[in-house]
RNA sequence: GUGGCUGUGGUGAAGCGGUUAACACACUGGAUUGUGGCUCCAGCAUUCGUGGGUUCAAUCCCCACCAGUCACCCCA
């Protein structure tokens, strides 16, 4: 136990963090672009944030919260999502008096309860967008943009992009009895969840995965059937402008948000190959949420890009950049008598802005060459007895195996002439 | 939370109810005393996820737990 990272958890060592700075540094490149600033939230936040803002009912906030009392006696969570605190920090730092949308990105830990599979663990990272304060289809088709082009930048294909609408408060209770009509007479032969869901959230069965169920829902209406106007305007303006940006997508009547606090647009981008977690990215629209956790009744957009989803896919289509770690110099000192002028030699290699390393176990010289290898410098620094006394170093060259005997006054910058040009 | 499969050294793996647990890679050291990448040699699991049980005997059989994996579920 004590040698085992918490179930569902994972570390990320030294030879795998590139991956991860290159995902972020494309994230961070495509946000740019865009322009959408980051912001940081903390990792936990009052449970009473998560209740609200996601629904009480779902089943994020219904099983999968870490959720424990402080010492204060406080309800706390770890963030299962970003949306909510995203919004918390908007209201509670007054972003809409500085600008009419703002326009955020995070990259962060997220922490489900769930069963860790491959694609799902309980610390997962989101990088994810908000765009708070704005109600134009255009906003949406413009995160939709981000998130296709991120992924795209990375290097992915065979995405698929699935669209709908959700509706709004004033269409999908209308939606909602249609189904439970539609449903009544079925109810008996739907899976115990959906006839749980009948009652609880009806929507959520077109979702099942449950043949008998997918049978069953044959024929029911469609949500995009039942739209008010204003969600119907809303949502065929998202497509032109998609259109217009030539992303292809495709309309899925079925796809339906688990959290409570969608409205209006629903997307989700998916990657096949990575089997039952093949959800790449996720989001919609969510106009009731700020008025929820307290606010001035505030449209909004976003969406969320697991992290490790995209690595396992960058890996599945050999995506992944090249690591190399090489360095300009590793000093090699040989017996004790050159151990601190060689320490002194690596300290002034390194203010002058060289990467350099050394060995420091007082291993033998063929041990540290081949450290100097492995580590790939472009050149080994050798400094021993004979040159201490003299003063000087060899200089050689890793990759030529040419070297040459310098004064140490003039080694530093000759290092820097070779490798800076 | 449910079900299936799996669990041998740093890694990939072979193995079998019975004395010393293959092999490869990695790692460490060495091949005339101060030179790497190739080659050669040597070292490297008192132990087979953990804890019980069956047996004269278990890494190989049984149970529990833990972990991984796949599917359900959920979602990013």
């Amino acid at each position: 136990m004590l040698t085992n990272a918490p179930r569902g958890t994972r570390d990320i060592l030294p030879d795998t963090v590139g991956y991860w700075l290159h995902i972020e540094k494309t994230v961070r490149d495509i946000c740019a672009l865009y322009g959408y600033k980051e912001i940081r939230t903390p990792v936990f936040e009052h449970t009473e944030l998560f209740l609200r803002g996601i629904g009480e009912t779902t089943d994020v906030v219904e099983k999968e919260m870490y959720t424990f009392v402080d010492r204060g006696e406080r309800s706390i969570t770890l963030r299962p999502e970003n949306t909510a605190a995203a919004v918390r920090a908007y209201l509670e730092h007054k972003l809409y008096a500085d600008a009419a949308l703002n326009k955020l990105f995070y990259i962060g830990s997220m922490f489900r309860y769930d069963r860790p599979q491959a694609g799902r663990y309980r610390e997962f990272h989101q990088f994810g967008v908000e765009a708070l304060g704005g109600s134009n289809p255009a906003i949406d088709a413009e995160i939709i943009l981000l998130a296709v082009q991120f992924l795209k930048q990375l290097g992915l294909s065979e995405l698929e992009l699935s669209l709908n609408s959700v509706g709004c408060p004033n269409c999908r209770p209308v939606y909602r009895e249609r189904l439970q009509a539609f449903f009544k007479e079925k109810l008996d032969g739907l899976c115990p969840d959906c006839r749980s869901r009948y009652e609880r959230n009806p929507l959520r069965i077109l979702d099942c995965k449950n043949e008998r169920c997918q049978e069953l829902s044959v024929g029911a209406p469609a949500i995009t059937e039942c739209l008010c106007g204003e969600c119907q305007d809303h949502f065929s303006q998202l497509q032109e402008c998609l259109t217009a940006a030539d992303v292809q997508f495709q309309l899925d009547p079925r796809l339906v948000r688990g959290l409570d606090y969608y409205t209006k647009t629903a997307f989700e981008i998916k990657y096949a190959p990575l089997g039952a977690q093949s959800a790449v990215a996720g989001g919609g629209r969510y106009d009731g949420l700020v008025e929820e956790c307290g606010g001035n009744a505030t449209p909004a957009v976003g969406f969320a890009v697991g992290l490790e989803r995209v690595l396992l896919a960058l890996e599945k289509q050999q995506l992944l950049p090249v690591l190399s770690d090489s360095m300009d110099a590793f000093v090699v000192a040989l017996g004790t008598e050159a151990q601190t002028p060689a320490f002194k030699l690596l300290c002034k290699l390194r203010e002058k802005g060289l990467t350099a390393n050394m060995d420091f176990a007082g291993r033998s010289m063929k041990a540290q060459m081949k450290q100097a290898n492995k580590a790939q410098a472009r050149f080994a620094v050798i400094l021993g007895e004979e040159e201490v006394k003299e003063s000087c170093a060899v200089l050689k060259n890793m990759q030529t195996g040419e070297q040459e005997k310098i004064s140490l006054s003039e080694l530093v910058n000759k290092l820097y002439a070779e490798v800076k040009d």
